[in-house]
DNA sequence: CGATACATTGAACAAATTCAAAGCTGGTGG
DNA sequence: CCACCAGCTTTGAATTTGTTCAATGTATCG
């Protein structure tokens, strides 16, 4: 295994006899693309770190569609409301690409974590983050109408669209993949953006696109 | 004025130092039921701490409505991924009843706060809460349906049916009122719950009030 | 008692999904 | 080389879930 604790910087500051004590409650693991770290309404005993592939969250609603949430790179840690509040997971993560994470037993930890000045901060900073997602998923699924969903990511990345499939994109802004062509259509028809062969989006008035999603 | 900085449970940790500067840098302010405390949009310039009375966190949609977030109580950090982050208040805040907040020039406290092993646990403890929060917020509104929503409400906290009205009750699970009523019927058409003349609620089928937000 | 707010009900409307069918496209094997 | 197939995309029609609008009914409280 390739993988090692002095690689995560999340752990930098640890001192060698938190390493040790780390390591003896830690382990890495693989995974293919495809396979489930963890699942919504499981109760947490490991708090994640993703140290490689893509780790995508998601929710599942009543007619079983996964709703999207958020792509984890590296280096993340994930998972860890869950492991703070002793609550099960909000939602479920699994790889997108083949990846790995630092699976670590959370309540053997917990001490040297929150009396760490550094580690604490790099926990600070980490659930800023999360907030800040969900903040945003919350303003993208609860304010944004579907044609904004779409003009804000061609303004924001356009270049998404040469690089996956319309199908997958539809996923990653939960719409689905024909109000997705209808948009599009529709956009190109308002002569706001041009599609090539290539999937290569041209925003012919930048400004007008800007106006579907800004302000609300 | 009688607030005082010894109140709050959140500086506790601070020594008479620490305190002091605090006290430089920072003052209470009082508002009437209704007022602003911070909008949606506006970059932040100051961190607050909740100290009295309920305000109410949420979001405007294109048409103006207000999406309720949240409703916090003292004693509470409120705007402090806006002021991390220095980003604008992703939502507004108003006061539902008479209160007051310590207002916080952040940038001048911040070293303060992030080396204070004790401040960076309460710190903590706030985002954690708020990952929480909005964690709930993203399931309540993603996931469940009208029905899912009123019957969850009824079975958690079926009292607030005596104490506000379907109204107000309508406004903080972001259905329309016109929905409340209907869901409301149909729940006591289908013997699962009655209402009395004083709107108190009687649960008469607990399981069937369960299976209609339980899973999905 | 009467004004004002709140609740209920039905009908129209809106936004997006679902379902179904047809059109493309790109890679593969014959 | 090209015919075919599987997987996308597109388009239209039907459906779903809830809001909006309008009217009427019911409380409530000076």
């Amino acid at each position: 295994m390739p993988y090692s604790l002095k690689d995560i910087p999340f752990f930098s500051a640890l001192d060698d006899q938190a390493l040790k004590r780390l390591e003896r409650i830690s382990y890495f693991k693989t995974y293919n693309a495809g396979e489930l770290v963890f699942y919504e309404g499981d109760m947490p005993t490991k708090l994640y770190i993703l140290v490689d592939g893509v780790l995508r969250l998601y929710k599942t609603d009543s007619k079983g569609h996964e709703i999207y949430i958020h792509q984890f790179t590296p280096t993340s840690m994930v998972g860890e409301l869950a492991n703070f509040e002793q609550i099960p997971f909000p939602a479920s993560a699994r790889f997108i690409t083949k990846g790995a994470v630092l699976k670590i037993e959370f309540k053997d930890m917990e001490e040297d974590f929150f009396k760490n000045p550094e580690i604490s901060m790099q926990i600070i900073k980490s659930l800023t983050r999360k907030v800040k997602i969900l903040s945003n998923v919350i303003h993208h699924e609860m304010i944004l109408t579907s044609e904004a969903k779409v003009a804000k990511l061609i303004d924001e990345n356009a270049e998404i669209f040469e690089k996956i499939k319309n199908n997958q994109i539809a996923q990653i802004i939960n719409v689905s993949a024909e109000t997705l062509s209808r948009t599009l259509t529709k956009l190109k028809h308002n002569k706001i953006i041009s599609i090539d062969d290539k999937y290569v989006i041209t925003i012919l008035d930048r400004d007008a696109l800007k106006k579907l999603y800004i302000d609300l």
